[in-house]
DNA sequence: TCTGCCTCTTTCCATCGTCAAGATTCGGTG
DNA sequence: CACCGAATCTTGACGATGGAAAGAGGCAGA
């Protein structure tokens, strides 16, 4: 008898439970669409528990653009390190492609949580855990430039950076806009987007030379 | 006796009035913090007058972000054509980088306008003159490429115009939302600014050469 | 002048975020 | 094991919001 009742006073995992149904939430209704009442509607409980964990709306925005940026930054990842597996030649400008296709994949696959992630609504209340996890994916950026261009100075490597980390981020944001591709297959967009980062790993190696 | 009484009945320009008291609101308050009763407050209205003009919060938001995308366009060739007067050099691809200047200016002095013409929450109601004002700024892009490369092929053409506009977007993006120059000063950002769109002018002409 | 239409106001409703108060459960202490 | 404070959740309330409905004011053409 010590299983839960099907429905506790006490959740239990309220926190877990309310992130999961902001993220789907979000993503169905879009940022302006959500609210907190629905949130904790779907989490099944009433509209006010969700105060002891988030204090208030922002916050728990604030949270599930953290949590989206600990996942863009392990999407990131897995794609560089499977790039490493595979490629048997590129070395550190293929693993600079593949982190920008795991970027854009995260984006394409979670687009209102990538816009909350970089649209300054979620940023009015600069938690910490925000700052550093949104820090986090912009080391991966720099290291994955500096990687392709070790021997260059270090205001090359940031021009680099700014230019790697704006060429990817403008293309999958105008794309999830509709501003890029408006009826091309999902094919073609994928070329469109692996011909953007070959044109900017390019670049990078490039001008540092 | 002619003249408009203090407060007339009959507003008589509202739709202008509740665009602009719209504008300065959003600036103020970002997208979520944006109110329809507000800015028919500041509009000296009851709020349920916008009614007759806008079908609803979305219409409004629409038509504001139609307004900033004609606005984008005249920025962009603003400051292209001023860079075509004062140029002695470089021509075409002076021109390209003036246009990107001239987008990053109208980003950075609107930067919640700007976020929200491109968010998908302005998009939803997929007004035809939004679509047409959107368009109109991304052929000013294209434009400024193939001038650049005329004797490209049109794949490369596109690709470029892909290329040019993803950077200069997100780069003006990233440095709205504070990823990129946390505490830089505005003249270290401008020289950033400037340092990528010559990088991306660059890879332009290379590729298509 | 009169009449119909456009514009705006007033009133109303469901919903929202947040707060306050009460109910329930948990964990530790006696 | 009994108890009690703290943590968690519910209920109810408040002001504010977007939108709909109904009515009042003002304009233009017959």
């Amino acid at each position: 008898m010590a299983r839960p009742k099907a429905q506790p006073y006490h959740h239990g995992q309220l926190r877990e439970a309310l992130a999961a149904s902001g993220r789907a939430l979000l993503e169905e209704k879009g940022i302006r669409g959500f609210t907190l009442r629905e949130c904790a509607r779907r989490a099944g409980v009433s509209h006010a528990a969700p105060a002891y964990h988030f204090a208030s709306i922002d916050d728990l925005l604030a949270e599930l653009a953290t949590r989206g940026f600990q996942e863009l930054a392990a999407a990131m990842t897995a794609e560089a390190e499977r790039a490493d597996g595979e490629a048997v030649e590129g070395g550190s400008t293929s693993r600079l492609v593949a982190q920008g296709v795991g970027y854009m994949a995260f984006a394409a696959g979670n687009p209102a949580l990538f816009q909350l992630m970089f649209s300054r609504e979620a940023n009015r209340l600069e938690t910490p855990a925000l700052a550093a996890a949104a820090e986090a994916v912009r080391n991966l950026h720099a290291a994955a430039v500096e990687a392709v261009i070790p021997h260059a100075s270090g205001e090359i490597k940031q021009r680099m950076a700014d230019f790697a980390g704006a060429s990817v981020h403008g293309f999958i944001s105008l794309l999830l806009d509709g501003q890029i591709g408006g009826k091309d297959s999902s094919r073609a967009l994928k070329a469109r987007g692996l011909s953007l980062l070959s044109a900017m790993a390019e670049t990078v190696v490039r001008v540092a030379r």
